[in-house]
RNA sequence: UGGGGGAUCGUCUAGGGGCAAGACAACAGAUUUUGGAUCUGUGAACCCAGGUUCGAUUCCUGGUCCCCCAGCCA
């Protein structure tokens, strides 16, 4: 990865070349990505992943830890912290031997805050958590000191141990910081630090009864870990006094730089957690995996290649302005991963059979296809053709609008890597539906052999009846129709596109589809991107629809 | 009407007192046995008002609009 690709400075990387530059933090570059370990990442995260890592990368000795953000075990997981290990080795990222959970320090973060209380820095509150509230003040309003402000340390220091030992309930005591209550950054108004929590850790189990919040072991487990670079989206912005407060005040040697980025928007999809969840729950797809969502789990079984998305990340940009990337440049760079990578293979998405009457009974011939014309070191292979096959539905119309370049009753066509053929007769069933189409073919047209003088406007794609594999294909659009799904503060659902799957039975494809495996991708010609669902069976291949190849002609058509 | 941020083509991102750059998208053409890819070209932006200046998108002042904060979430 990163070859040299464009030299993207970005405030941040000037930041932490100026910061090097001036010989701080010894001219160490050290960052962490730090999720929590409460959901699954979606592309969102990987801009964070892409920014850490990649600066980590392009910093000579730059180091990128992983560290798990686990100090809230009412909502955290193990099985998170392995979908997440597996979604950033996906993205192409190695964190090497340093893979941290904040929960690893809980000791030494107990005794910053017992260095707190005995430097009169943090008291035990008692006050309720609606009183807490309601002491804070508002927006406009200074707070109150609460009425155990000043508690005397030796006191704090026994309800504190208290607390630890599981002596009280939940919500009978917090550890709070002694700052400000009349300053107007609502974060430095004593902030809590700890509360009483009687719930096992996925990692600590029950040893403990009280955990620290972000705003204490955030800072703490960066200066632990000698992170020079603490990376974080912008609605942190006004927690940063009180991340260098709680540094300053804890006396420790690294002090790390807390630097706000914007966080990634795109349209035709949400983002947050929340609403991932209620689409999963409410059964508008399938699962966290599911290909129209923005996850990674999603966007993998989807079939876009890590590359793609590293590619985006990088060109997104960092910057501090709110924005939404438009989906289109996501599906840019997947295009043009895989118009370089993938294999190209014929496959009918809706069968029309085709006839080739004066081709000879019961004979089969080998054509031969290129796999991949971006890349002549990918070879070609041998497809059969016979007297019975099938085109796509769409390429034929019994009554042709201008410039329509496929068959059409006396129309010809090529049909890719074989012969020019011709549309003598469209049979229909009772219906006055086109079941079936006879057509002639020139046999001095075969491909390859250069006929000159004969060229036809189209080539279409096909396959060969009698050697055709069934499969099933999924075709995605964007899960909402409205580029904002949330625009005008309406509900989201209502904004649901319910066309976002099509699946498609019966579909006909080349016979050296076969034994393809989950996760393989191949452009199905004059179509799009596809790749094997993790469902897909040696019974019952699937496919999903990546991303369509661009389509001019439905341009054209619309006009 | 407290505090913290932010405003540049349709979108994202550069630039920084002197021709506003790139990518995606759009459009036009060339080319093509994928209406793909590729190539060429075109259109498209500095939130507003004052001030400083020979010159302001950039600096100053004042506005406007947008985002975030009143969890014992992160």
């Amino acid at each position: 990865m990163s070859n040299s690709q464009q030299v993207s400075t970005d405030f941040i990387r000037v930041i932490v070349a100026q910061d090097r530059e001036a010989g701080k933090f010894d001219g160490a570059v050290h960052t962490r990505f730090p999720p929590e370990p409460n959901g699954y990442l979606h592309i969102g995260h990987a801009k964070s992943i892409c920014l850490n890592f990649g600066i980590a990368h392009e910093f000579s000795g730059g180091l990128c830890n992983l560290r798990f953000d686990d100090t809230n075990p009412a909502k955290e997981d193990v099985e998170y912290v392995e979908s997440i290990q597996e979604d950033v080795r996906w993205l192409g990222f190695d964190w090497q031997d340093r893979c941290f959970f904040a929960s690893d320090y809980f000791e030494r973060l107990y005794g910053y805050a017992v260095l707190l209380i005995r430097k009169e820095k943090a008291y035990v509150d008692s006050l309720t958590a609606e009183e807490i509230r309601y002491y804070r003040g508002t927006l406009t309003e200074p707070g109150k000191e609460s009425p155990y402000r000043m508690r005397s340390m030796e006191e704090n220091l026994d309800l504190f141990a208290r607390m630890r030992a599981g002596d009280c309930e939940e919500g009978a005591h917090v550890l709070r910081a002694k700052i400000d209550m009349a300053s107007p950054n609502i974060n430095m108004r004593d902030p809590t630090l700890y509360r009483v929590r009687r719930v096992p850790h996925h990692r600590t189990g029950t040893d403990w009864n009280i955990y620290p919040t972000y705003d204490f072991a955030h800072p703490l487990s960066d200066s632990l870990e000698g992170i020079t670079h603490s990376l974080c989206t912008l609605e942190f912005e006004d927690h940063r006094p009180l991340y260098d407060w709680v540094l300053d005040e804890c006396e420790v040697i690294c002090h790390s730089r807390q630097i706000e980025f914007a966080r990634l928007n795109l349209t035709h999809t949400v983002m947050s957690k929340r609403k991932l969840l209620e689409l999963i729950e409410e059964s508008h797809v399938s699962g966290w995996d599911d290909p129209r969502l923005p996850t990674l789990m999603g966007l993998r079984r989807r079939g876009y290649p890590p590359e793609a998305v590293r590619r985006f990340c990088e060109h997104v940009g960092v910057a501090k302005r709110d924005s939404v990337v438009e989906v289109g440049l996501l599906e840019h760079f997947v295009r043009e991963n895989l118009n370089a990578n993938a294999q190209r293979v014929m496959a009918v998405l809706r069968p029309l059979r085709v006839v080739i009457t004066n081709y000879p009974e019961g004979q089969v011939e080998d054509v031969q296809a290129v796999n991949n014309p971006e890349d002549p070191g990918m070879g070609s292979r041998a497809v059969p053709f016979s007297r019975v096959l099938y085109i796509e539905r769409e390429d034929f119309r019994e009554d042709p609008p201008k410039k329509y370049f496929r068959l059409a009753p006396g129309q010809e066509v090529r049909l890719r890597y074989a012969y020019i053929i011709r549309c003598e007769d469209a049979i229909k069933d009772e219906q006055g539906e086109v079941v079936e189409i006879h057509c002639t073919y020139d046999p001095e047209t075969k491909s390859g052999s250069g006929q000159p003088g004969r060229k036809v406007k189209g080539t279409i794609h096909w396959v060969s009846e009698p050697h055709a594999l069934e499969a099933e294909v999924r075709l995605f659009d964007h899960l909402f129709s409205d580029p904002n799904p949330e625009k005008d503060g309406r509900d989201y659902r209502t904004a649901l596109n319910p066309n976002s799957m099509k699946r498609l039975q019966g579909c006909r494809v080349e016979p050296a589809l076969q034994g393809a495996v989950a996760g393989q991708r191949f452009q199905f010609e004059r179509q799009g991107y596809f790749c094997v669902d993790s469902e897909s069976t040696a019974q019952r291949i699937v496919f999903n629809r990546t991303v369509a190849l661009r389509d001019s002609w439905s341009k054209l058509e619309k006009k």
